[in-house]
RNA sequence: GCUGGUGUGGCGAAAUGGCAGACGCACAAGACUCAAAAUCUUGCGAGGGCAACUUCAUGUGGGUUCGACUCCCACCACCAGCACCA
């Protein structure tokens, strides 16, 4: 009989945890399903840190509890195995990336294992195995066959150090996501998937999802949805004309210029001779700007003359056509008409350059200061003076629509997604060239299209993969003449956004998944990760599942039902943690000196999960103690010989059932930490009971096992060895999750404040449950009450059950 | 600038509009001990009082309410997301 707690624990059961198959996921289980799912994380080389403990630890905790709660859980991991660092780390150290991740994974999936997780590792995927991103490639080839995928010659952001083409997600702030470099800009021919299709679903998904509100606000942000509407104006000389995009289309009566984004394709066609060399020079200066400078706020206005004149869609006067970085030909039309009286921007830009302000919009004072930019009055505005804002923007797109010239329109700040990668260490894009043909895809019977092991990964702005000759010469699927492949990798987060669907069958050869399958354990019920994926993999993936959905492939609107993201875990100075700061901490140490049960209910304890905060291991020496405290208990308990004393222990009882539900409510929500503190209660309320001098056996047995398997989830080693030796049926995670009975969760009796004038005056013990006006009257002959109402006027009593009573008195 | 979030003891943190600070850490005193460690007990927001007790306290200032950490308004600080998006 052992009820200590050491390191040697942790291995016995671990290795009986695998001899046992106690996690062997059962696909066939008639149990209800519950899928369980942490973001997968990137093989490092580096060993385990705790913020990888946080992640995957806390969560096994819930799962454990659903287990025992008898739903079927199915908690799987992996890895998210393509991508830059591997690659990088080939350039400077000549290690090839496939050897380095296979290196890395199988340290981390050593170290996975010593957290104790329910893992059923024969459900393991490795995204950069064939088996697996052949149907990525099949994905991808879904996507163009329908539309969703495309090439186009596009300006792209482009890293000069990482040598790549990065997603705007990746880019954001005009900085490379991995190493800060400022991102520069290229023309170049890239693969697009289709996301902005799909905008207004991604925001009208997100209503029924279980989410932090917090992330449905960054993604609905990022999408950006704007209506408006679109204006024509002619162009004077050309059979050309201007579409603007505006949301203020009643303030159309004071455009005084249109303005063109420097990249526009009608800026060449309209720029006269006298202004060419002007407006030349002025886009060679934008192509020099760092998206930074282009898109800072504070800086000065610029741009140039086209010469040329556009016509005001109702007026008909000539408007003078401008350029200005200030406008983004990605957004809208990538043209705006200026309203210089009623925008910032276009008021700044008219004051630098003496363009003419006309003002179309006052307030109800009629004293507005220009530029006016809230909601207003028409004047000068011919037919629509007086109209409000609101009657405006109706009226006079309905006037513009009846001329052909205008209509109500929507825009979105969500660009396609650019999947192009020229590196070497990714899924290779399965298309074709062919002189013949054209752009062809690859046969689905011919993936994978495999990336190929000798080759020279050095970078040099091209995918190592042209320089490949094996790879790239193949024949043409259509003609059979020779043809040449796509050199560029897809971008890992094409990996990651289906990479759920594949757990559930990973193995299967004939189709990426079983759909059978994946309808009876789709959607993903919790998924937990970090809230920096919140614009990226949460908004892909979701994106993928709906393009799979549209296609026939999986049944449900959105991949991830419930949404937890852990806070982090920072160095103990508050910031974040980073091998250059020297402030990252490993989890080994502690797992080595305490044990990996102690290091996980002290990260349940110490902070709360969606908050994280700077890591301190204060206390961690108290959880230790904590343990040889639960040690006595059950040793207490096992000495304790079985006797014809049957009588119950209300407070007991009572501490039982409490204990139950507040643990029970408390994991549910993912509060660990509280959860923690009633078992520490609780472990108090047994060590009091211990010590009286006649003890119920089978009542405090009661009371032990259910102890036992609350702590559980925490403690999943340490209880296992003491559900052995307490000589009980292994394993305690097959046993079922103690329930309480809310009757029992209260005492008979129960202390109530009395309150004058809100201010506690008394304290008295009542019976729980007692009616409010039998507590009135309680309250009312209480002594120290009675006293200090004297010569006062009772205005009011209020009486909460099993609460207080307030007496109100002047 | 816009949009959110957060702000509670020396520290980590708790509180369906109903006893603020649960549970811990640290600290202090005591018991046990030759002593220490461990363990146990007690105290622990601030001020005043020998005490019973009392006043003030949840970023600041208002408000709603019998009653506000919690709801409303304004402001301050920090953090996050977006940012010349027409």
């Amino acid at each position: 009989m052992n009820f200590k707690y050491d390191i040697s624990i942790d291995e016995k059961w671990r290795k009986y945890w695998e001899d046992n198959k106690t996690y062997k996921f059962d696909k066939d289980s008639k149990k209800p399903k519950y899928y369980l799912l942490e973001m997968f994380s990137y093989p490092s080389a580096s060993k385990l840190h705790l913020g990888h403990w946080w992640n995957y630890s806390l969560p096994d905790s819930f799962g454990r509890m659903k287990r025992m709660q008898g739903y079927n859980v199915f908690q799987p991991m992996g890895f998210d195995a393509f991508g830059l660092p591997a690659e990088n780390y080939a350039i400077k150290t000549g290690i090839h990336p496939k050897d380095s991740t296979a290196k890395n994974i199988e340290t981390m999936e050593e170290q996975l294992k010593k957290l104790g997780a329910t893992y059923d590792w024969d459900y393991e995927i490795k995204t950069n195995e064939e088996e697996y991103y052949k149907w990525t490639q099949w994905i991808f080839l879904q996507l163009y066959k329908n539309g969703l995928a495309y090439r186009k010659d596009a300006p792209v952001n482009y890293c000069p150090k990482c040598q790549t083409v990065l997603a705007n997600e990746q880019a954001s702030g005009g900085e490379c996501e991995r190493c800060h470099s400022k991102v520069e800009h290229k023309h170049l021919t890239q693969w697009f998937f289709k996301i902005t299709e799909y905008a207004d679903q991604l925001i009208e998904g997100l209503k029924n999802l279980d989410w932090p509100e917090k992330t449905k606000r960054i993604q609905t942000n990022w999408i950006g949805k704007n209506t408006g509407s679109m204006v024509d104006f002619a162009l004077e000389e050309f059979d050309q004309k201007i579409t603007v995009f505006t949301t203020r289309v009643d303030t159309l009566m004071g455009v005084t210029y249109v303005v063109l984004a420097p990249e526009n394709k009608l800026v060449d066609l309209i720029t006269t001779k006298e202004q060419k060399q002007e407006v030349e020079k002025y886009k060679e200066y934008v192509t020099h700007l760092s998206e930074i400078d282009r898109t800072s706020t504070v800086k000065e206005k610029t741009g140039a003359f086209t010469g040329a004149y556009a016509i005001h869609p109702i007026t008909k006067q000539k408007v003078p056509v401008w350029i200005s970085d200030y406008v983004i030909e990605s957004y809208g039309t990538g043209a705006v008409m200026a309203v210089p009286a009623h925008d910032e921007r276009d008021f700044d830009f008219a004051k630098k350059f003496n363009l003419e302000i006309k003002q179309v919009i006052t307030n109800k004072e009629k004293n507005a200061t220009l530029p006016y930019v809230e909601e207003g009055y028409l004047i000068n505005s011919g037919l629509y003076d007086n109209l409000t804002t609101k009657e405006a923007k109706e009226k006079i797109v309905e006037d513009l629509q009846k001329l052909n010239l205008g209509k109500k329109t929507t825009t979105y700040r969500l660009r396609d997604w650019l999947i192009s990668r020229q590196r070497y260490w990714g899924a290779p894009i399965p298309i074709i060239y062919c002189k013949h043909c054209g752009i062809v895809p690859v046969d689905e019977k011919d993936l994978p299209v495999k990336l190929p092991y000798n080759v020279d990964f050095k970078p040099n702005g091209k995918s190592p993969l042209a320089y490949c000759d094996e790879f790239l010469h193949t024949t043409c699927p259509k003609c059979g003449r020779p043809a040449i492949r796509e050199t560029d990798t897809l971008d890992t987060f094409v990996c990651s956004s289906w990479y759920y669907l594949r757990y559930l069958d990973p193995h299967n050869d004939k189709m990426p998944w079983d759909k059978k399958i994946t309808d009876k354990f789709m959607n993903v019920d919790k998924y937990v990760g970090g809230v920096e994926h919140a614009a990226m993999h949460l908004l892909y993936a979701r994106f993928i599942y709906k393009a799979l959905r549209d296609m026939g492939y999986v049944s449900y609107d959105e991949p991830f039902q419930s949404l937890v993201h852990q806070g982090t875990i920072l160095g103990s100075d508050g910031q974040k943690m980073s091998k250059s700061l020297g402030n990252t901490v490993t989890a080994d140490d502690y797992v080595n000196k305490y044990g990996s049960d102690v290091f996980r209910l002290y990260l349940a304890f110490g902070f709360s999960y969606t908050e994280g905060g700077p890591w301190s291991d204060d206390g961690i020496v108290a959880i230790s103690k904590f343990f040889q405290k639960i040690q006595r208990v059950f040793e207490n308990f096992a000495n304790l010989k079985p006797s014809d004393y049957n009588k119950i222990d209300e407070e007991l009882t009572i501490s039982m059932h409490k204990t139950i539900k507040a643990v029970t409510t408390d994991i549910e929500k993912f509060q660990f930490n509280t959860a923690v503190a009633r078992l520490m209660e609780y472990t108090t309320a047994l060590q009091k009971y211990q010590t009286k001098s006649e003890r119920n056996y089978a009542q405090e047995k009661e009371a032990i096992l259910n102890y036992a398997k609350l702590l559980s989830p925490f403690a999943p080693h340490y209880m296992e060895e003491v559900w052995e030796s307490l000589g009980e049926q292994n394993s305690i995670f097959n046993q079922s999750w103690p329930l309480y009975d809310e009757n029992k969760t209260v005492s008979k009796n129960i202390e109530i404040v009395i309150q004058i004038n809100g201010a506690i005056k008394s304290r008295i013990i009542i019976p729980c449950g007692l009616e409010t006006s039998e507590m009135e009257k309680i309250a009312l002959s209480d002594e120290k009450v009675k006293n200090l109402l004297i010569g006062k006027n009772i205005k009011k009593i209020i009486a909460i059950k099993d609460k207080l009573v307030n007496i109100v008195a002047i």
